[in-house]
DNA sequence: ACATTTTGCTAAACATGTTAAGTAATTCAG
DNA sequence: CTGAATTACTTAACATGTTTAGCAAAATGT
């Protein structure tokens, strides 16, 4: 059944997002990460060094939060961090080996629930929600 | 530009969520309400008295999250609860006078942010997009 | 050179997201 | 009718979201 709040925006994004990410939520607790750790963990694997601010830009994380999950990738040894030696207000972040192991270890499932999602509802739609998703995101900026 | 994460699904959904968050946040920053507590008021408001299980699945909560919720509009006094008499286990709640006043103050604001965004878009388009992103809910479930 | 501003990040406080466990009322099986 | 599920929440614990404030390094203006 379709909740009658399904003609709201902000609404539907969210429900949209919570069906797409259960299932890999469910497949990333066995690996013991969040949905916000492995993001940051594939955006750092995917870029090599690189510094939060440039982390939180890709994965879509303000920097608060970002912070805090540093340090907790930082405790499980699956990041380190060191200071940029040109501008030392800077932090180079890099993927450990055990990073990449975890990456390796669950990426490929990970692609295959997506690549479900995209069978499911057909790859024009797909790819029809994503161009209207990134359009959104550059639309509004002006007046 | 364009993030290089712009193909993933589950962040082009968060990016374009806080695109259209942003404004309508900061409007209701000024009545001092969450986002997600002007959720819950709107959807008591427009059913009229109803239980939190519904509550929760018209706002796209989880009821943890409804619990607090519920009772921090509860001290502000913008609803009120009581026990359903046929069934002990549920609640009744309800829009208070002062919860409606917050509705009547904001909604029309509100509304003209989603109606700009619309317009922004085309209204063809945005369209779409409620269309695929519903499609989307509801397609995941079997297999 | 020096004060001011800006940048990159961290800390703190409060609200919500998420999962697991707990409680009381109701329903259901036998 | 009674003990075992089930239902409708609530609580707790941990992680993140969000805003504001803080701090140190770097860039900027004069």
């Amino acid at each position: 059944m379709m909740p009658s709040t399904d003609r709201s925006l902000p609404i539907a994004l969210l429900r949209a997002r919570e069906r797409v990410m259960g299932p890999i939520r469910a497949l990333l607790s066995g690996a013991g990460l969040t949905e916000q750790q492995w993001r940051v963990l594939r955006v750092v694997q995917e870029s090599g060094p690189i510094d939060p601010t440039q982390i939180a830009d890709k994965a879509c994380l303000l920097l608060p939060s970002l912070t805090r999950i540093l340090q907790k990738l930082e405790e499980k040894q699956l990041i380190s961090r060191e200071r940029d030696q040109q501008d030392r207000r800077r932090q180079v972040v890099q993927i450990s080996a055990a990073g990449e192991k975890i990456i390796a270890d669950n990426l490929e499932a990970s692609l295959e629930l997506m690549e479900r999602t995209r069978r499911k509802m057909g790859a024009e739609r797909y790819e029809a929600l994503l161009d209207l998703l990134n359009e959104l995101d550059q639309i509004d900026l002006a007046e």
